[in-house]
DNA sequence: TTAGGTGCAAACTTTTTGCCTCCGA
DNA sequence: TCGGAGGCAAAAAGTTTGCACCTAA
């Protein structure tokens, strides 16, 4: 039970509904998960529950900041919650992912409000470049 | 024309086509299109060109390391050429995408270097996070 | 002559929309 | 009873595949 998710949606004149509750409890206990991948763990609670729902529902999330969404390859998307705190390297070549402490960019989340009023969100951030295993492209 | 995609093709047994320097050309004229966008752009030139050969295509180039792609926000991905120098901060509340120099990543790219071994492409990234027109969240 | 490359159509996957019904304030 | 929510089916969007034909080495 999620009293302030009840709240965050009330303050806005929404419902809390075992859906909306389900959906996230899935993509916290995930993390990276795609929609469909969701939706199988919904549905081991509350099978009727579907794939439409999930969709909307983390669009209303994602609205509310409670989860996240970003590509981290090739496919569908991949959500996760505030709560996953990792940086994800990407690599282009592979697809490989590796995580590292959110402290690495600590100095460029500062750089970037101080100078441009972004706030970067580090815990949830997918960087893309070639990783170690992958070999360096000719001619460069 | 564009003499060194024809070298870097034949090296690996692959023919120069019309096709390939016009998706070639398009994706370095745009950056930041789709799919679509770049069959339009291609279509201009060469009319009969196939959505199918763009698709082909842009695998391709992607393979040869000349082109890219992200997924800027929702929907389609887009891609660019190495030539493209900046980075790119997507804000995940409107979608708005601010464009910064690649030099304030300087520092971020040696340490990942040096730490991970990972090799960031600075030219082509996409950093998420909330813009300066976005309110912040309630209760943070 | 042989393999690469393309166009075309169809299939497929992922996401969105429309509509009807249900339910709680 | 009124508007928010969800289920279902269909549509739309995005991408891939199969296949025939064409072309350059």
């Amino acid at each position: 039970m999620d009293t302030s998710l009840r709240r965050t949606l009330h303050d806005r004149g929404l419902r809390m509904t075992p859906q909306r509750q389900l959906v996230l409890d899935a993509v916290r206990e995930l993390q990276h998960a795609t929609p469909e991948r969701i939706c199988e763990q919904v549905q081991r609670v509350a099978p009727a529950v579907n794939i439409t729902t999930i969709y909307r529902t983390l669009d209303l999330l994602e609205g509310l900041d409670l989860v996240w969404h970003t590509h981290l390859g090739h496919g569908a998307p991949s959500y996760s919650s505030q709560a996953h705190e990792h940086v994800h390297l990407v690599c282009h070549r592979c697809g490989g992912l590796t995580e590292i402490p959110p402290e690495e960019l600590i100095d460029l989340t500062a750089r970037l409000r101080d100078r441009f009023g972004f706030v970067l969100n580090p815990s949830h951030l997918a960087l893309s470049g070639r990783c170690v295993q992958c070999p360096e492209p000719e001619g460069s």
